[in-house]
DNA sequence: TTAAACAAACATACGTGAATGTATGTATAT
DNA sequence: ATATACATACATTCACGTATGTTTGTTTAA
């Protein structure tokens, strides 16, 4: 075909990114061949390798577009002081578990960050630029944690970032599970709240209570 | 080379799998070749393809050795009832997180299967093992929270799904989250304990103490 | 103003290497 | 003597990268 609009350019861009969810969700990345993903979005290769290097950079780009919905909220969360810490840490875990569980294309592109691809050299790009988010996520996370040591809302007596860990930890294995069982046994919209109320005060009966 | 006795055979298989676990971890699954796994132990393919059928039923081998110890201290800690319901739950949190933690190559075996391998169909052998193993793994969970709750140390206002459902959530998070780790900054052997008591007991301060 | 020149946005064609599965060879334990 | 436990050789497929072709939007010069 023929030469077309920037504007028409970059829809077959994003379509191609689009159809490589598709694609990457039902044969995992590494079987997928980028004709795959060529003839999934109406085009052929040429199309890809004049938008991509080649497909780890389409990777990187997907990566890219998946991970950004999470990180907004979980900036807007943070930047948002009119409750305290805890609560607000509370609300950035919900919103973690609600904003996939509402959004089926998140829930895919997240199935494939954990659950299809491997994470070998090949992908070093989108790999490294997936890190850094999840670094900052987990200082996020840290910082929050600090904030309510201050209020006295957590005990002072544990390393910050051992209880950051355990929260990055939980969540990331709440989507891990959620994702991985495709018939969604769990509504995890519905669960959300009682799966964070379980992390936030133990599965142990309070003996206050 | 020539024949050898059953024993040498049986070494040899052992070797293979062995091998493939380096490779793998490595390599990841999808990029590693048969001939890779077969020089590293220093055969060719056709020692391979003489033990196994093919790719898939080698990963399958795997995949069978690499889970069994893990399970193995489940069950012993299920059948040991000498203590109550939620300390052997926090036993069993414990060693799942120690027992990789002192072994390196079930950590390694176990980074493979989460982050160095794609669940698609090619594998469904070894995905179908491996998915039976953590059923009964959760189901073991739920036995145990509801024994917990049978003698009033977890609320039972709750389902059990939901709670057995954050609990293999956790543990399978920490593990996912420290074996991606390949500096080890966590300690695990070190802050198992501590991981599992966040988990216990949550994170919020208890408003009884 | 317009037509030629150019470059963008792909499609098509081609060469290459690499991995797979199988077929066959071979030495040795039984 | 025969089947075992591999090694070697072979054919095939498949995906990749690149080179080239083609059409059309955009620019430039007269």
């Amino acid at each position: 075909m023929a030469r077309k609009t920037k504007e028409d350019s970059e829809k077959t861009r994003q379509l191609l990114i689009d159809r490589a969810l598709d694609v990457f969700y039902e044969k995992g990345v590494a079987r997928t061949t980028l004709h795959d993903v060529a003839t999934a979005a109406g085009m052929t290769r040429g199309a890809i390798y004049w938008h991509f290097e080649n497909k780890a950079e389409l990777f990187a780009a997907f990566v890219d577009q998946a991970v950004s919905p999470m990180e907004q909220a979980a900036r807007t969360l943070l930047e948002d002081t009119s409750s305290d810490p805890l609560e607000r840490l509370r609300q950035l875990m919900v919103s973690t578990f609600v904003i996939p569980a509402q959004d089926p294309s998140i829930r895919r592109a997240y199935a494939v960050m954990v659950h299809r691809c491997e994470y070998t050299d090949e992908f070093r790009t989108g790999i490294s630029a997936l890190e850094e988010r999840e670094r900052n996520f987990v200082s996020m996370l840290g910082e929050l944690v600090d904030q309510a040591k201050e209020q006295g809302l957590i005990d002072t007596g544990r390393p910050t970032e051992v209880i950051a860990f355990a929260i990055f930890s939980y969540i990331d294995g709440v989507l891990d599970r959620w994702t991985y069982d495709e018939q969604e046994n769990l509504n995890l919209a519905k669960e959300a709240e009682y799966l964070v109320e379980i992390f936030m005060n133990g599965i142990a009966r309070n003996p206050a209570t």
